[in-house]
DNA sequence: CGGGTGACTATAA
DNA sequence: TTTATAGCCACCC
């Protein structure tokens, strides 16, 4: 599962997100040491289990928007969880004043 | 080694 | 503001 080392690096920048705030792939990527591999964090993701523990859902695009199908279960997912944190999803938009750490 | 894909991003029109 | 294009990286065939 964990070939390569930088998921494990990945999955620790996102465990690092505070609670009620978000953070976009790009900015994993970069924290994680790996600038420009937005697409590899998204990927990351997308290989997560159903049952992770891990705040995935923190995690958007840079247009501050769910990089999910809309409607699909995972947005749906995403948005419940994030309403807990107190992030606010206004016409599939994030708050910019939750955004980044 | 080459071509296609995806939970991305930045820039241009 | 929305769409198009190009660059990006790992993975699969």
């Amino acid at each position: 599962m964990t070939q390569n080392p930088a998921y494990e690096v990945i999955w620790q920048v996102i465990a690092s997100i505070p609670q009620g705030k978000v953070a976009t792939y790009g900015q994993v990527a970069h924290l994680a040491g790996l600038p420009g591999a937005a697409r590899m964090v998204g990927r990351c993701l997308s290989q997560l289990p159903r049952d992770t523990k891990l705040p995935w859902f923190r995690v958007v695009n840079a247009s501050g928007r769910i990089s999910l199908p809309v409607g699909s279960d995972g947005y749906l997912r995403q948005v419940a969880l994030l309403q807990e944190e107190d992030i606010a999803v206004m016409n599939g938009r994030i708050s910019l004043a939750k955004f980044r750490l």
